[in-house]
DNA sequence: TGCATAACCTGACTTTAGTCAGGCATCATG
DNA sequence: CATGATGCCTGACTAAAGTCAGGTTATGCA
């Protein structure tokens, strides 16, 4: 049951909601509006796009526009074009004035004195210990916080995903990665019905991905698991690799396969420990050492809703 | 230096009020005002009186009342005078009605989803992973919210301390504790000057207390020191040893000294690791078995109490 | 070139949250 | 039984937060 491990998730909301968020603002704030003092504090010292604090603090559009009104007649932060040469003239870029960089540092200092009021009453032993099982419950949240779901290949962010994909394996093989000699994969062979191409994000930013191709007939395969080494080890690749699993049993296939190369060791070592077992080589890919295999379980419930084919 | 430990606080307050604190709110909220929805469940399905809610809610009077009568028109709580007999007249105390009641179970529905989804995304290792560090977490949060402040020995909040320890003392001493056979203590030398009573308290819940006797010639004597049992192993114990020995340093006194019963093991191991030796018998008090003194150390000078390291 | 669209702004609004001063019963106390 | 305190309520207010429907300018694309 998993009924004390929601117990305890909710002992800890109440507590740290209580502690950690009100005192939170309450130090943000100072005199000034909330939302005023957060967005100051998100746009920082090196300045922001608009359009990009909004869609970090999720704000209104218009609202927005008046808060950065109010900061920039409180002479804390001047809103002008893009500078950049040939930047887009439609986006606006926020920076602080030189007061409005004082009141961040400001900010940026009543947060370490929050940081300390925790800290402050407990012994040298117990800091320590609270720190340790506070970064260990950040880790898990941000590990629970990523989001995976389908995306078109040619999203930019799949397409960013992708180039990262190809830079860490360029480094990571012996000779490199040319793509001119690796088997190619088209897009459309990501795109239902032929495949999918999953993509994994934290706070709306790719962090990984990876894709499933469905050919009618034969196993399926999958193609360019990736995942940004700011999430590594936490359990992101082994959660792609199961909703890709669950895509294909879905949708009647009933294996599923692999290659990869001989430095991918963790890569290796997550396929065999995730039920792959290596099989002999079934493709050309240039690039592969090893080909793994796993039997799919035909999905529990209802929702057939597939192609029973292979 | 503490960089570390207040960058990991800072890193975890951010996650969390992201992931947890927004996501809160919005579960609470339900269409209907924040306030309100907490109010609600604040009030929980027992009732409760008004004044208690308003303490634990940190609410206006007057903004409390015109919260009550808005959850009231929509007719899911009653407010009525106290029923019990000789209950106080004008105390008001609120109820949930029926679908009052069933709301209530709607939230407390979407708490545990809210829980969940916190969990869901992880492996069931990770999620054990987790909820031991949260538990860890709030533990020590809860250790650090604990506030001690000087307070008169005759607050009831520090009447009930004092009740409380004697209720102790008696289960634990050999023979029961009559008050009659010990050395009284008369409220007067627990205040200054001739003294202080200190009270523990966690969110304005009193948890433990704790006074120091400071008789001139003579070296300060600690007495009455208790800790609730919902705080202990806290280092609450501890910490109010640590104020006590402060405020007769502060005020001159080189040397501190107490008595206790032999039953009292855990106090005694931590006067120990605190830096107390035991000495010769130095009054008559009937029931105590060893006596401790330590030497103080004359307090550092200006009024510089903030971040004493270590 | 024209047209849909994106990024941002403005004005006009509503709802929430919260404060403050005073009022009216009730209670505790001398 | 007068007096002041306590617990709650009401009215009158303010500020903050947020929404919505247009507008303006710049871009991307056919």
């Amino acid at each position: 049951m998993h009924s004390d491990l929601v117990a305890s998730v909710r002992r800890f909301n109440r507590t740290v909601t209580q502690r950690v968020g009100a005192l939170d603002d309450e130090y943000m704030a100072r005199g000034r509006p909330l939302a005023q003092a957060r967005l100051l504090w998100e746009i920082g010292p090196d300045g922001a796009e608009v359009a990009a604090v909004r869609a970090r603090l999720g704000l209104d559009s218009g609202y927005l526009s008046r808060l950065l009104r109010n900061l920039e007649n409180d002479g804390l932060v001047t809103v002008g074009p893009d500078d950049q040469l040939g930047g887009d003239g439609r986006v606006r870029v926020a920076a602080l004035t030189e007061s409005g960089r004082a009141e961040w540092t400001e900010l940026d200092k009543r947060s370490d004195e929050l940081a300390w009021s925790i800290l402050e009453p407990l012994t040298a032993q117990r800091r320590q210990r609270l720190t340790s099982a506070m970064a260990e419950v950040e880790r898990l949240l941000v590990a629970s916080m990523v989001v995976i779901e389908p995306c078109s290949p040619n999203d930019p962010r799949a397409r960013a995903c992708l180039r990262a994909y190809a830079r860490d394996v360029a480094r990571r093989f012996d000779d490199g990665f040319d793509p001119a000699l690796s088997t190619p994969v088209r897009d459309e062979q990501l795109i239902p019905p032929a495949g999918v191409f999953l993509l994994a994000t934290l706070n709306s930013e790719p962090v990984g991905c990876g894709a499933v191709k469905l050919h009618p007939g034969t196993p399926a395969e999958i193609k360019r698991v990736w995942v940004a080494d700011t999430v590594r080890g936490l359990g992101v690749g082994r959660r792609m690799l199961g909703e890709l699993e669950e895509y294909a049993a879905e949708r009647g296939w009933t294996a599923i396969r692999l290659d990869t190369n001989r430095n991918l060791t963790e890569a290796i070592a997550m396929y065999r420990s995730a039920g792959y077992r290596e099989i002999e080589r079934y493709n050309t890919e240039h690039y592969a050492h090893h080909w793994f295999e796993k039997r799919l379980r035909p999905p529990r419930t209802s929702g057939s809703r597939g192609h029973s084919d292979n």
